[in-house]
DNA sequence: TCTCGCCCTCCACTGTAGGGGAAAGCGTTC
DNA sequence: GAACGCTTTCCCCTACAGTGGAGGGCGAGA
């Protein structure tokens, strides 16, 4: 039975956060008091602490609420979960390789030049080292 | 003396690009034939190349442009575009430390999902695995 | 003349995860 | 009764590098 600011600072997050997550779907829409504020339980507590271990996992609040769905459901999302952290690993070793690729690239062109002569510049080109 | 879409052409980019480059800086306002049209000389062509060449390299418009806009301003850009690169490597590395970092967590997650008996998923959760 | 392919400008939109701030209401306290 | 702090809804804005499309014009070939 707490406010807003009380279940967001409890999660680690904000008001506009836990306002966002209902509107797209991750929570259900709060419960009110007579007043109109919105009031969490536990459960919705627990529901945050989910959501933000999602997001350090790297899942994209999509694929956390495609879990939550499923839970919600009553089906167990294991299986939807194992699949997407399959995914999650293929993604970043790909954006690491391409990262470092770009990082080899760079560090070539870096290498060039911190050994050229500053004096040595062509003026005819942009830029000699790129 | 090219038009806009074979200039695009040469470097790779749209004629859509083009016209964005221009908005943005990195391109002077084109000349224009009798009709309105842009055209394009060889100079222009190698900005558009250097453009490509520095994009590859990974660095922002806006990077980009400061460099354009030394050269045009008729100082040699090397300091400069070695300071570029140095902060871009260093950007690099903070990002794929971080990238390797989370493949660690989520290759972690992703070891006990894989590990887990199916059926011995705890219904009070909403997912053992996160 | 009709159509086709380019070209022009201008506006909106893409994806991500919220943040900023206005205008107004509620409850507590001094 | 006035000030504070918290809440509500609503709408716009952010970065990035363009892309998509509407509506209209130019020039060449059949």
């Amino acid at each position: 039975m707490v406010r807003i600011g009380e279940a967001a600072q409890a999660a680690g997050m904000t008001s506009k956060a836990l306002r966002f997550y209902e509107k797209f779907g991750l929570l259900p829409a709060a419960e009110r008091t007579a007043n109109g504020y919105r009031y969490y339980t536990g459960e919705t507590i627990n529901r945050l602490d989910f959501i933000r271990r999602g997001r350090a996992a790297g899942l994209a609040l999509t694929q956390i609420r495609e879990i939550l769905i499923l839970r919600d459901a009553g089906r167990a999302p294991c299986t939807h979960v194992r699949e997407l952290l399959a995914g999650q690993l293929t993604g970043l070793d790909a954006q690491i390789a391409e990262l470092v690729a770009l990082r080899a690239t760079v560090a070539e062109y870096h290498a060039v030049a911190a050994a050229a002569d500053p004096d040595a510049c062509d003026a005819g080109r942009i830029c000699s080292y790129l």
